[in-house]
DNA sequence: ATTACCGGGTTGCTTTTTTAACCGAGTAAC
DNA sequence: GTTACTCGGTTAAAAAAGCAACCCGGTAAT
């Protein structure tokens, strides 16, 4: 139905795949900078053009794992059942993202995700191009939400809160406590913060 | 020197193996005109017109196998250090493929290999290919041997005296013996039929 | 100060691959 | 006796990938 999956696009939605897990797998071994597109293109075995026609910069290699999810939040207030209100609807969403430990929440232990998130945090380059993607997600929601300085401003404080959420989830878990343990506070803390939105 | 191993070429190795080795492995698993081209490039993940590009016709899907031995003989004689008589080099090779178990010399027990010659023999249009090839490789051997009816006559005997060889061989192994137990017998017929050569 | 290299990106140009459509022979359905 | 498959094989156009060469800013050696 929505997967018309031709040999063409089987194969680019590989190349990207390999190009990406090459450069994140790279990158948690050696260091961000420590790395070149050189290094990622020769173990992805493709060529430095091709790796830039699929990311457009080196930290898009990194963050392409949140640039995929670039937009959900407002996809999540558009695609609401009617009666339910935006703020319920995200709440509900960010609930769903817990209970499944999507690293989107920061709540998840596998030292994959710990080690990638902390890459990200602590390499000035990354966290700065991922304040850039929040605000184009920040505009996404705003427009979904209204017009106007209204829905701008909620916009912003929904994924402010998201943002604050994720990094406490995540600050426990680097701390050394388990995802497990961790839920009961991480979902109290978000019904909290949302309840406050209203 | 002779491996300017570059991506384009490491990856045209890979889909021409790939295509191959899809082939072969349906063929044996269905027989020969129980699969089409469709289903082989589909099993390779190619599309039909790059399978065409790299065999011409799909008998050669089969016989690659043997195609990439192709002016072998000549090669041989050619690279023969002075003072070697061609029909002795030529021994001297086929020995020395027995003694590897080379698949071409009839003499190999594994599986695949001896289901892959009777698809081979068993297929009728597989063996009128085959018996292409061979012709090929006589043209080139007589090129090697020199020129006139005389280089003619004798490369298409020792063409000959290998073909024997090599189904005599594969006979014994198809009748259940290994190609260990075979070995023997191998060497002392080869032995024979290359000595009634000169 | 110059030179030279290395890093992130880009620009043509060529080669390879996909796609969809087609040909011609065979063959089964009706 | 058409019609409509299927199968081996081909064609033309467009997408994608490779390659080599380049730009630019930084940094090391001389």
């Amino acid at each position: 139905m929505s997967e018309p999956t031709g040999l063409r696009a089987r194969k680019k939605e590989r190349t990207r795949d390999a190009i990406g897990d090459a450069a994140v797998s790279l990158f948690l071994e050696r260091g961000f900078d420590r790395v070149s597109v050189n290094d990622i293109a020769a173990a992805a075995e493709i060529s430095k053009p091709t790796l830039f026609r699929y990311f457009p910069t080196k930290e898009d290699l990194v963050l392409h794992r949140f640039a995929d999810h670039l937009g959900e939040a407002a996809r999540v207030v558009r695609d609401r059942r009617s009666g339910v209100k935006p703020v319920t609807a995200l709440h509900r969403h960010f609930r769903a993202g817990l209970d499944r430990y999507d690293p989107v929440t920061g709540l998840n232990d596998h030292p994959e995700v710990v080690a990638f998130h902390r890459l990200v945090f602590t390499t000035p380059s990354l966290a700065a191009r991922l304040t850039q993607y929040q605000l184009e997600d920040e505009e996404a929601l705003a427009d979904a939400l209204g017009e106007g300085i209204q829905a701008r401003l909620r916009a912003a404080q929904v994924l402010a809160v998201q943002r604050v959420l994720a990094r406490t989830n995540w600050q426990k878990i680097a701390d050394g406590r388990t995802a497990h343990d961790v839920h009961p506070e991480a979902v109290a803390d978000a019904d909290q913060a949302f309840s406050q939105l209203r």
